[in-house]
DNA sequence: TCCTCGTTTGAGTATTTGTTCAAATGTTAA
DNA sequence: TTAACATTTGAACAAATACTCAAACGAGGA
């Protein structure tokens, strides 16, 4: 005689609580905004890409002054500005030869200084 | 006689805009604020992760509840928990065999508010 | 003590990522 | 038109990532 329930209510593969699980999913935010949420930490997530937003929160630069201060190819920052541009963090205006990047709003700016907030605390 | 000044002001490893690098430079955060900030954002710049915090925001959860949400294995669930955990993003709670874990506080919640409405106007 | 189950750990792997180099684009001035 | 310069693009490559599988760990209960 098998002892009490053998292989139910085990891990793998069931729920161990429903009720939580349901009251997380009812909580879940739709795919497209995980996507969306996570694209826009992920750009925000790397030291390159925090230095540069942090550099136009004082003022538009163009990019070979980006590359001068951050201390690498103008290649890589035009590279990290365009992953940058497409996901609207950043906008440029062009004066002649030279393009001068912007953020685009100040919505990078408050979630840098929330996190920053966090972690100095 | 040559023309003008021929390789002043170049781009190549000179700074265009010295006053504007100048600014940037007085406002740039120190290295290790770079870093952590872009460790935090890189934490939160990845699909589960953004599903596990966000469903930790409406209660604690147990590994393998968390598996059976996001649909991947529980191991997946504990290596994202790790990080998570290493980075005090969540705290976890014993009871018997079981874990449970939850954030840490709700700085992270207010980021992702935060992000969320950023990207929802 | 065994055995079970939830969780963790480590190896292995396919994919993504951040950078540099070299070459192409595009704008301006001679 | 030609030359110069800021920027972009694409290829190449090393490093980091996120996952699965298999095995180990640890806490209870028979």
């Amino acid at each position: 005689m098998p002892t009490a329930a053998p292989f139910t209510d085990q891990c793998q593969g069931r729920t161990l609580h429903p009720e939580r699980i349901g009251r997380a999913e009812a909580a879940a935010l739709p795919p497209a905004e995980v996507a969306r949420l996570a694209q826009l930490f992920k750009a925000m997530g790397d030291p390159s890409r925090v230095r540069i937003l942090r550099a136009l929160g004082s003022g538009e630069m163009c990019v070979c002054d980006l590359a001068a201060l951050i201390g690498v190819t103008e290649s890589a920052i035009s590279h990290q500005l365009r992953l940058l541009r497409t996901l609207r963090l950043v906008a440029n205006r062009r004066e002649g030869p030279v393009l001068y990047y912007r953020l685009t709003d100040d919505h990078v700016g408050r979630l840098m200084a929330l996190a920053l907030e966090y972690l100095r605390e």
